[in-house]
DNA sequence: CTTGCTTTGTAGTAAAATTACAAAAATTAT
DNA sequence: ATAATTTTTGTAATTTTACTACAAAGCAAG
């Protein structure tokens, strides 16, 4: 049937409110009924009984139950059991904004769960496609050359740790002249890595047109639909569910993780794995760097 | 009746099975049975119908049932409701290993899962005093001194661009011989930032020794119990998930995450907040830096 | 040892969830 | 446009699950 067919691909086995949130465009006029009236007040829903929730709803008792079933669940009780799991974590909750008033405990969970949201948000968006077809261009690559500016200046020294970690050459020029020259310098065999939250920095830019110019392979690490995306031969796209204005918070250890991810990528393909898992290859290159 | 005040005093409402452990001892032959069954796995349990718990467990279905209701709880299902939020904390500790037959979605989703762990586990273990503390130093410091070596540079330097985005004087001296001289001339007002993954460093300890010679004020962002941990005024500790050997994937965002929140704790206390969550001015400091 | 109290279990009751089936709505083909 | 088929939704019956009343067993004090 095409319903079970379905709930395959909506079921992400971490968070069932942010599924069903996911889910609602695809779900038809009963459904969404029930999605919504349990999205209003997801903790309220997991008190309620079958019967109230169909009637809150205007929906039978039936609908409801396989409403809960192709949400990977057993049935209703089940459901609500996932639901209430859901909801203790706070991650669901659409990022809250900092306010001047909040105390300590406040916008460290605010923070904290914003960034959860995010890294949510990531993972049903991100291309496994497009990380493979990075993670080849990587290592193929004889040299690597990172650049980030401002707030992605700590990305792009991260990332050249990382990638050197996994074996690679990798160089983070740091200041704007060295990048220029790196960027007019293209030998083949060369790689740019460009970092950037905004992809609009005008510096940045510069630097991809200039790689452009000798037709080098640029990878970025920017939002879709960006200067900086159109000038890359290949994507990494980051989608954030925070607002743009919120820019400096919570967006950057998406970055980051996307770099975790490369350099897993990287290692496993390389079979690196054993190095880069030893501990004390790691204090190594404490050493080296 | 004297069940029902013993009932008061065992609730707390945090977490239903730090209640019932916390309870074990005060409980008669019957109620143990019942509390030990759950607890050898809440996580089952919460799966269980009241009959399958009651058999298992070697007891009616109404002792059970009674037992639920001495945990303030209005009975057997909402019981499993508690319970099952209670024990989701635990579902996002286990982090799952990085393989070198996984291929990319799983090693994919496996990091992005795995940060999501630590970031839990993070939320859980975090002392918003201490974070309140250290905002509360670092505002008041006249000069505030980052260092971070190896992995941990990358999150010196986003710790540069955050506080400085936060108003205030901060700086990351990046050559080791630039990082002593810092370190030894101290002036009043001086505050020093040490971020380390291990903690064990030869090099930032050395750092915090020559600090610690004239009595400056270190905060570190480090592990507990660790060599640098000791050394420090005052310690933001990370707790990690992940075993040692996976060091360098997936825990450095949490200490990112980390300096989110104190730049966030800055901006809110300085009431700077307006100028943190303009766009226009985050451009200016890419100008700036 | 018996009276009164507490604890535990049995049996019956009520409620909640699930299933089977039929009606209604939507889609497709003629 | 309408008939046929498929899908969706609801009604009613069934089953499962949890709860309550009450009785029996265990225990303590007189």
């Amino acid at each position: 049937m095409s319903q079970t067919n379905k709930v395959a691909a909506w079921s992400s086995e971490l968070n069932l409110i942010c599924e069903m949130r996911s889910a609602l465009s695809h779900l038809n006029k009963t459904e969404k009924k029930i999605a919504q009236n349990i999205l209003a007040d997801p903790e309220a829903a997991t008190q309620k009984s079958i019967a109230v929730l169909a009637k809150n709803s205007g929906v039978s008792e039936p609908s409801v139950n396989r409403f809960c079933k192709r949400f990977d669940t057993t049935g209703f009780p089940d459901f609500k059991l996932k639901l209430a799991k859901a909801a203790v974590s706070g991650i669901w909750e659409t990022v809250h904004p900092i306010k001047p008033e909040d105390d300590t405990g406040k916008y460290t969970t605010k923070i904290i769960n914003n960034t959860i949201a995010n890294l949510m948000a990531f993972k049903q968006s991100v291309s496994y496609q497009q990380i493979q077809l990075a993670v080849d261009a990587l290592i193929r690559a004889k040299r690597i050359f990172i650049v980030g500016l401002g707030g992605s200046s700590a990305t792009a020294r991260d990332a050249e740790c990382k990638f050197f970690q996994s074996g690679l050459s990798a160089c983070y020029p740091v200041d704007l002249i060295m990048q220029r020259m790196v960027a007019s310098n293209y030998a083949v065999g060369d790689l740019y890595f460009l970092i950037s939250q905004t992809g609009e920095t005008k510096e940045i830019i510069e630097v991809a047109e200039l790689a452009k110019l000798n037709n080098a392979p640029i990878i970025c690490l920017a939002p879709e639909m960006s200067r900086l995306s159109r000038l890359s031969t290949l994507k990494l796209q980051i989608v954030r569910v925070n607002s743009l204005d919120r820019l400096s918070f919570s967006s950057q250890a998406t970055y980051q993780v996307m770099l975790d991810i490369l350099a897993a990528g990287i290692s496993v393909q390389k079979n690196t794995t054993a190095r880069i898992l030893n501990k004390d290859c790691f204090k190594e290159c404490y050493k080296v760097i």
